[in-house]
RNA sequence: GCCGCUGUGGCUUAGAGGUAGAGCAGCUGAUUCGUAAUCAGCAGGUCGUGGGUUCAAAUCCCACCAGCGGCUCCA
């Protein structure tokens, strides 16, 4: 994104033959040789042009061009190689001598790995006679973007030199290769999802298609991928969501804050920060300046901590945003429904800590936190896997800080390590979900940074009056606010797939009861029932509404049990005069459908269930005549 | 981003060179109904978008867009 002008490229063509034949002198000095023509069969040809920029690297220019050939040529199961110097595919060409240096480097790696290569000789002009087989992959083009090789080498780097082992409650550390997997078959999923990633073959996301049922979330086709939209239902789910985290983390002693969603590219401290992972933001040009959406919380936080006058009294200070939104260019390919979005809810909470005790401390009642807050979004430990990431030093000197950590999940989890940090942080965590396809997402995370402080030049006073870097923990939680309604959604699919009904939480559910009336003559009483329900008390709020279509009875019901409404009652004339009613309960974990319950009973029933959550009313009429239908 | 598949009223879909057809939802009317679909009628479609081939294109070709699957990626 920053320097599409100058970049390698290869244009891969798959051909029967490819033949040459040397004509004049392109450049003052061409490359000396007595080979004066060529060919080549079944060769892939890689016409390529290097560039300015690869000079600056020519090492990892090489190691991208192998690379990139290498993997084609494996996917077309050939072995001879034509290396063919075309200038014409760009128009910012390296000095001769150098790219005639990248371009042997680049066939004596080729040779290296058992390819048969032929190199046309640098600076001719030459005729050559090609024939190209045509089908889909036998013509490919590839710009080596030379922004990206820092991250690509990082990340060549940190696969190299990772280790990965299962750790158990009772502190033994296994090689994945060696455990045993059995009973633990989604953290084996997970595992190799990591280690191997190797995917399963499966159809769609079962969360899409409920999403647009259940008129939650949708596609919007007038915004850029990975953007949605929310219908009421699912807004409001989204709200209670968003509100029950955030009410956890004030709890917890989370500032909140509100930061810009777009920062200037060339600010000193945040140009470095940016362009190591350059590609991946959206851009705004406002007059003169570039900006970019921010991807995370911790700009605007750190910003804001640069410029606090912070005591170690005030320590562990925690700062924490719920940004709306967080954006990421994702590729266009990885986007799927609300797993992987470009721009999403993330509630982000940083604790500013004096010294790694105190950051090690912070860490474990946030550890706490992330647990208790997933277990009440309805994530259970069953659902997720832990992947714990550090060093191989940092483990050696604090194995029982491990351990303790997985006791307290009580199951083995994932843990990988380094040889170095490679990251700016020393230790992390998170949890995944791993859903119906058995791709693994991660929900809540956190981590202990020990670069940011000073990168952001953010200070405390210590005890002795000296000037300090905090370390910084970065936690979300819950994780992408959206995500947490794709694992609902997903897990809730698992169960259908089982033949159980889904549903979902009772504090989520955008209606708790449906009234249903036997005629049009009890549309009053339904309405009574509602004032009364909701005269028990005036600070808890049971969402209810009243289907008075005009359609029978059965009909209403099986409209309300694909929209997963919790407790569906029937209010005829015995109802009326009784004021006994006997629901319909969608899970036996809501109360017995055989009993008849009073509206004080059903009042409590519901308000016991969802204490400690946030009830709020929803923005939908009361009378289903009145809502439009979204979708479908 | 790369490779492949798909794209027909709000939704689910039939049609495979020759006048776009259905079910659901919507509207109107009848029915006033006790635990998963009451009946009838009406209206609704530039066949994803833009080019091209053809006397004629939803249908064949090209490009683009979107979704899905895979690759890659996931700070």
């Amino acid at each position: 994104m920053f320097y599409r002008v100058d970049l390698m490229k290869l244009l891969l063509i798959h051909s029967d033959y490819i033949e040459y034949e040397v004509k004049d002198k392109a450049i003052k000095n061409p490359e000396e040789t007595d080979v004066k023509s060529g060919r080549l069969e079944e060769a892939l040809t890689a016409f390529t042009a290097v560039e300015q920029i690869d000079e600056k690297s020519p090492k990892k220019a090489v190691k991208q061009a192998v690379s990139e050939i290498e993997k084609i040529a494996s996917q077309l199961k050939i072995k001879n190689i034509m290396l063919y110097p075309y200038a014409h595919l760009s128009s910012n060409l390296a000095n001769p001598k150098k790219a005639q240096e990248i371009l042997i480097e680049i066939e004596y790696e080729l040779k290296n790995k058992h390819f048969s290569v032929k190199r046309s000789p640098f600076g001719w002009y030459k005729s050559f006679k090609i024939s190209c087989k045509g089908h889909p992959l036998s013509e490919l083009s590839r710009e080596i973007i030379p922004g990206e090789e820092e991250t690509e080498s990082l990340k060549q780097e940190r696969k190299l030199s990772s280790y990965w082992y299962i750790l158990t409650e009772n502190g033994t550390l296994h090689d994945v290769g060696d455990f045993n997997f059995k009973g633990y078959e989604n953290l084996k999923k997970f595992a190799f999802y990591e280690k191997e990633k190797s995917r399963a073959i499966k159809g769609e996301p079962a969360h899409v298609t409920l999403m647009q049922k259940l008129e939650i979330a949708d596609y919007e086709p007038a915004s850029d991928g990975g953007n949605m939209r929310f219908y009421p239902k699912g807004r409001f789910i989204k709200k209670l969501i968003e509100d029950y985290v955030t009410q956890r983390v004030v709890e917890y002693g989370g500032l909140e804050v509100e930061t810009p969603i777009m920062y200037d590219m060339d600010h000193p401290t945040l140009s470095k920060y940016l362009e190591r992972f350059p590609a991946r933001q959206y851009q705004i040009e406002s007059d003169k300046r570039n900006f970019f959406l921010r991807f995370a919380a911790c700009f605007g936080q750190f910003l804001m901590a640069h410029d606090a006058t912070i005591s170690y009294k005030n320590l562990p200070l925690k700062i924490y945003e719920l940004t709306k939104y967080s954006f990421r260019r994702e590729q266009s390919g990885e986007l799927t429904g609300l797993r992987r979005l470009r721009a999403f809810t993330m509630p982000d909470v940083h604790a500013f800590t004096s010294d790694i005790k105190m950051a090690m401390d912070e860490f474990n009642v946030r550890y706490d936190l992330c647990l208790s807050v997933q277990k009440n979004l309805g994530i259970e430990n069953d659902d997720i896997e832990m992947a714990l990431r550090t060093t191989k030093e940092f483990y050696k000197n604090n194995k029982d800080f491990m351990v303790a950590l997985v006791k307290k999940l009580g199951k083995p989890v994932l843990i990988e390590m380094w040889d170095e940090r490679i990251f700016y942080f020393i230790l992390k965590y998170e949890f995944n979900f791993i859903d119906s396809s058995e791709k693994a997402s991660a929900l809540s995370t956190d981590q202990i940074d020990i670069e940011n402080g000073e990168r952001y030049n953010i200070k405390f006073t210590d005890k002795d009056g000296k000037m300090k870097h905090p370390l910084i923990l970065h936690c979300s939680p819950s994780g992408a606010i959206e995500r947490v309604i794709y694992a609902l959604l997903e897990k809730e699919a698992m169960k259908m797939n089982k033949g159980k009904k889904p549903m979902l939480p009772l504090w989520l559910s955008p209606t708790q009861i449906r009234l249903i009336p036997v005629g049009d003559e009890f549309i009053s009483d339904c309405e009574r029932f509602i004032d009364e329900l909701n005269k028990v008390s005036e600070y808890q709020h049971i969402r209810s509404d009243i289907d008075d279509r005009e359609e029978s009875v059965s009909r209403k019901i099986r409209d309300a049990e694909k929209e997963w409404i919790p407790i569906i009652i029937v209010v005829g004339e015995k109802e009326k005069d009784s004021k006994k009613f006997t629901p319909r309960f969608r899970s036996s974990t809501i109360s017995d459908s055989d009993k008849a319950y009073s509206l004080e009973e059903l009042h409590k029933l519901i308000t016991t269930q969802t204490k400690g959550f946030p009830q709020e009313k929803i923005a939908l009429p009361a009378y289903l005549s009145k809502r439009p239908k979204f979708k479908g």
